[in-house]
DNA sequence: ATTTATACATACCAAAAGGAGAGTGACTGT
DNA sequence: ACAGTCACTCTCCTTTTGGTATGTATAAAT
């Protein structure tokens, strides 16, 4: 059982306690609060079964987003070079979005904490059952 | 490559369309999202460093929490069973946290995105370096 | 009698996130 | 002339989030 951040092992076996420099920490953190962001999980489980879309496509796919959403999360990806967003200059517009590599092995890696919670997710209501039926006792 | 949402093959190898049952889906979303939340990531790692710790400990630990988040981010962690905590009725208060076999089971799921966003950092750093550029041409 | 220590709860307030809705540009079809 | 299409942008407003500051309980130590 390993810890959330990987500890590093030097090729004597000895473990490097995590100096894994707070810069790169600090990044990472970033990427990973951003990338499970709910709007940017949706997109990129839309964008990674439907392949290519359009803006409104996307739109219509992630239920419940508003238009303002959709354009800064689509931006932030791309900006993240998780999508790529090719324009048709032709009228009416059109736009196509859709997962680069690195997208897509974004994607791979959530896959891992996707199955853990659907394996454990029995627990934690479990749990969260357990929780209330205490503090309801008191 | 798989998806961020693994794929379901039957026996007969056909792909079923990700019908995995929309409630539990919701469900699955709402934990990964907070348990990628800024706190709960941090404090998820330094009981995983530390293993016991008691509250004040922690706050010192987590670098920059206030009071009230570390409360918060704790109540919520024992009630989804990451975190244990044992009241030992003396005065002034003693309070012990440590991680659950849950709780360490999703710092062990969590590793995988880690290392994913390790190996590849440099890549989104140069993907936004590259999308400045762009932008400040037009 | 007052201070200290610990693990909180509570109230108040500022900042950030995010939704609703209207506006835009340019061409195409009626 | 005018409505329709698409991919936005912009403004206004509400909701959520999170920090600060303060209060509480209890016993031991000074």
């Amino acid at each position: 059982m390993q810890g959330i951040k990987p500890s590093m092992r030097s090729p004597l076996g000895r473990e490097i306690p995590d100096q894994v420099d707070p810069v790169l920490e600090e990044l990472v953190r970033g990427i990973i609060a951003q990338v499970a962001d709910k709007w940017t999980m949706l997109i990129l489980e839309v964008l990674e079964e439907h392949g290519t879309l359009r803006f409104t496509q996307i739109g219509k796919l992630t239920e419940g987003i508003s238009q303002k959403m959709l354009t800064q999360t689509l931006r932030q990806m791309e900006r993240d070079g998780f999508v790529s967003r090719i324009v048709h200059p032709v009228i009416p517009p059109k736009v196509e979005y859709s997962l680069t590599e690195l997208g897509h092995s974004l994607s791979a890696a959530f896959c891992g904490v996707w199955e853990w919670a659907a394996a454990r997710h029995a627990d934690i209501e479990a749990a969260r059952r357990a929780f209330e039926a205490r503090n309801r006792a008191d």
